[in-house]
DNA sequence: TATGAAGTTGATATTCATTATCATGATGAA
DNA sequence: TTCATCATGATAATGAATATCAACTTCATA
């Protein structure tokens, strides 16, 4: 999905709803796409700022959520507490690796194990929803 | 593991720490001990009142962390938001199923799934620590 | 069993992330 | 251009969790 996808997206769902555009809402879009994923709504804040400093910290978190309910971004709420906001390829779930060291994120997607989540959904009557994968360790480099 | 076991594995940690006994720890340790798990501070709290009111919220919170910390507990940092508290036992990692409606907790374990997270560690140079693993459904009582 | 150093407590203040409020400004269909 | 509607920034408010602090316990020691 090309970055002109992404705002295509938004901007439908934002016809639908009757919302209108924005430059900031734009503004946060475009940072949130161009930059790199699982930012804090503070960095992004940060980000936007900028670019375009009137931008308020309220507006950033009305945008994420925005983002979210139309499928372009995930919210993750992390075992430490924090909540980081990734972009969203709706065609391309993953799962992450997360370094506790550096905080570096790898986005990774086994389909077997996949496949066994379901069948232990299946083997509890349970109706599949999502499912949260975090592999917390010390990656190669903080582990020199 | 017994409860007897759990309580005298937090009476030497608190021996280890140069910590002391009370009967707001010892209290809290029981209700937990006997209560279902998954609780939340707050369900605790409540709970620990019935028998002992004087208790404060403060210290809900800080014997939780001692029982983070020697082992007894498991912090749980769901997707909705609420953090939850349950009974570990060392001996028996287990992941969740979750119903997204009744909010029922269903411990699961599937060893093909944890080899074959430990493989993907290995793949990525990542030396493995801890994982997450929350399966959200809607359950069968809920799906009728 | 009395002492006192050190740890613990409840109440409360504080922090921090997030959400709600509201007066003002922007959007866009007509 | 109009104007109903929505969006915004600033700020207040919320809620969970933590820090502070004076008063109270605990428990090793005398």
């Amino acid at each position: 999905m090309t970055n002109r996808d992404a705002i295509e997206i938004f901007h439908n769902y934002l016809a639908t709803k009757n919302l209108k555009h924005s430059e900031q809402r734009m503004s946060i879009l475009q940072d949130f796409l161009d930059s790199g994923k699982h930012l804090t709504a503070h960095e992004l804040f940060v980000l936007v700022q900028k670019k375009t400093p009137s931008v308020g910290f309220a507006t950033i978190y009305r945008t994420l959520k925005l983002l979210c309910e139309c499928g372009l971004c995930r919210e993750l709420k992390l075992d430490d507490g924090t909540t980081r906001y990734e972009y969203q390829d709706e065609t391309q779930h993953h799962d992450h690796l997360i370094c506790t060291k550096c905080g570096k994120f790898v986005e990774v997607l086994d389909p077997e194990i996949e496949r066994l989540q379901d069948k232990l959904f299946d083997a509890y009557g349970f109706l599949p929803q999502r499912h949260r994968l975090d592999l917390y360790g010390i990656c190669k480099s903080c582990n020199k």
